[in-house]
RNA sequence: GCGCCUGUAGCUCAAUUGGAUAGAGCGCUUGGCUACGGACCAGGAGGUUCUGGGUUCAACUCCUAGCAGGCGCACCA
């Protein structure tokens, strides 16, 4: 129920008709013609460019192309109430109150309204965090976990069909350190051996205590002795824990995901193997030498001669190796190769979420899914722009080294779930975010979440004061109210949402969700306020009743914020 | 040197995927609580949308050449 979708097809229609009886010409596409919300200040309700579109091809001005179509409207449509004809060729509409008693009746009892009728609702993977399991979620993979959730939530929202994954990298290097870091934790526990602190190759972090005592508790059976011996089984148990911290600080964020796919297995079923092979066959493998980058001074740098994907017949600027000189499986191969089991699960768009220091990393995986899939957006990579801390009104930069991370666990604690949820996504993905601790936690306007809860939580109020259930079905026959300007204000916002569903979903920005729930938050507590000067603006009159239409307007407001704050994962407390 | 992101009011950011006189919050300033929840509201001041070209009925938006900031640029992950 898009009032605007629909009322394009009208005038698309309409247009038509007058095509074919001789009155006016279309031009070779309409696509350009559009049925718009109108800037506030005209006083209508919308507005189409249709006579600008086809002025061109009629010869005629865009105001007189825009007047004969305003006729031809205005003819077929008896809820018209004023139709207006603007500076460079807009037409302007302006319903009577029985247009608007249709649309809320259309939508009142709609559990999803603002989602898409998709006729075919596509499959999608969205990947996710992805942090490597060495340690807790700190502050810096917020902002891409909350992301790709809410993605999820937007297409799942609209009908399709989603699965969230988590790529566990639990193969290579880092991981070894890691497992050596257990290991000497646990040396440490054990044997009382001091932990090369200063080892820089090694993760110095107090959660790795924790993980060597639980595994030391957990299997009475190990010998410590020799890591060698162990060192695959360490491997095992290491990540497993964690991971299982990893987990926890998704679950504080409100984030599950469907699969964790391992890139130890990944390797072990040969799935690298297999793919190098496919991109053999193709011609897009070779054995070559990566130059090294201009501008920058590389003494160290070695050419070697080495298997390379040509991801620069995709745009990249330079090929990109497969193997390692012991040859062994680089980080990219295996990534390509859990890209490929991904596409042989028939997804129709998979979905990465990166943060801004691996944004460097898209063109290469993109191109090894184009080359894989055949398809050219195939892979679309959303990246989380860097997040900066902000405290006590000072940057706060977190250090490996000193081991003044803030994790999860600690921003959840200090400023909860929904705060963390809703600040970090009411800015664009592609813009720095200032995340300022005071101001998070702030319970007044400055804080844009409590402004909109407290709207839902001022509706669920008048709810309580009638003694009624917000969440009750609303029964009305008769829609033939006599709505206000102020009232239709509120109405005109909530028929946007749809609108701004869609771009959100079509173009992957949650962050248009909070943007457009503060506005009708706004709406609704300018609406409030009116209420203390003129008593017909109020919903509860003395007798402690209320009349239907105030009903039907705070209905349809609680539940398009509720929708909405469902899509982006935070609470609408009844009271605050 | 190359790639990606950003540049809009004093500050932090929006702008319906090319629309009309570019909008919010903070800050500044003038007002509003005997009140369905003041965690709120109404008004005012504040702009060459980084710069120069181009595309068209129309450009913050698209193209192009620059400038500034951020991130990244090995066989790490």
């Amino acid at each position: 129920m898009n009032i605007f979708e629909i009322y394009l097809e009208k005038i698309l229609k309409l247009i038509k008709l007058a095509n074919e009886d001789n009155l006016l010409e279309l031009p070779e596409n309409l696509s350009g013609v559009n049925v718009d919300i109108p800037p506030s200040k005209f006083n209508c309700d919308m507005s189409t460019n249709v006579g600008m579109v086809l002025s061109k091809a009629n010869n005629k001005p865009p105001l007189e192309m825009a007047e004969m179509i305003a006729n031809i409207i205005k003819k077929n449509d008896d809820q018209i109430e004023e139709i207006k004809i603007e500076k460079p060729g807009f037409i302007n509409l302006k319903f009577k109150i029985v247009f608007w008693n249709n649309f809320l009746k259309s939508i009142i009892n709609k559990n999803n309204y603002g989602s898409k009728k998709v006729d075919n609702p596509k499959k999608f993977l969205v990947e996710f965090v992805s942090a490597n399991p060495t340690g807790p979620l700190h502050v810096g993979h917020c902002r891409g976990a909350i992301l790709g959730d809410v993605i999820s939530n937007l297409l799942k929202f609209n009908n399709h069909n989603v699965t969230k994954e988590y790529y566990v990298n639990d193969f290579g290097n880092q991981i070894l350190y890691f497992t050596k870091s257990v290991y000497l934790r646990i040396r440490e526990i054990l044997y009382k051996e001091k932990f090369p602190i200063d080892d820089k190759d090694l993760y110095p972090g107090d959660y790795l205590i924790d993980i060597a005592k639980n595994l030391i508790d957990q299997n009475k059976d190990i010998n410590f002795n020799n890591f060698e011996s162990i060192s695959n089984e360490l491997t095992r148990l290491s990540v497993k824990e964690s991971l299982k911290l990893i987990k926890f600080n998704l679950n504080n964020l409100g984030i599950s995901h469907d699969n964790f796919i391992s890139e130890a297995n990944i390797v072990k079923n040969k799935e690298v193997d297999e793919v190098v092979e496919k991109l053999k066959k193709n011609q897009f493998v070779y054995l070559g030498k990566i130059k090294a980058p201009e501008g920058e001074e590389n003494e160290n740098w070695v050419e070697r001669e080495q298997l390379l994907f040509k991801s620069t017949e995709f745009g990249d600027d330079k090929d990109r190796a497969l193997q390692k000189s012991d040859q062994s499986w680089t980080y990219f191969a295996s990534d390509v190769a859990y890209h490929n089991t991904k596409l042989k699960k028939n997804f129709d768009i998979l979905i990465n979420i990166l943060g801004a220091d691996h944004a460097g990393y898209i063109k290469r995986i993109t191109s090894a899914v184009e080359a894989l899939s055949g398809e050219k957006n195939k892979l679309i990579c959303k990246v989380g722009q860097l997040v900066k801390l902000i405290k006590d009104g000072k940057p706060f930069k977190m250090s490996k080294r000193k081991g003044d991370y803030i994790t999860v666990e600690d921003l959840i604690n200090e400023v909860g779930k929904d705060a963390t949820r809703f600040i970090m996504l009411n800015r664009s993905n592609d813009v720095e975010l200032d995340f300022d601790f005071t101001k998070v936690k702030e319970k007044s306007k400055d804080n844009p979440l409590y402004y909109v809860q407290y709207c839902y939580a001022r509706i669920s109020s008048v709810f309580r004061n009638l003694n009624k259930n917000i969440n009750d079905e609303i029964s009305i026959v008769n829609f033939d109210f006599n709505y206000s300007e102020d009232e239709v204000k509120i109405f005109k916002k909530i028929s946007q949402w749809p609108t701004c569903v869609e771009v959100a979903t079509d173009k992957l920005e949650p962050h248009r969700i909070p943007v457009y729930l503060y506005e009708l938050s706004s709406e609704f507590h300018a609406y409030w306020n009116m209420g203390k000067d003129d008593k017909t603006k109020r919903f509860i009159d003395q007798n402690n009743e209320i009349e239907d239409s105030k009903i039907v307007l705070l209905k349809i407001i609680s539940k398009v914020i509720k929708n909405g704050m469902n899509i982006l994962g935070v609470d609408t407390p009844d009271k605050m």
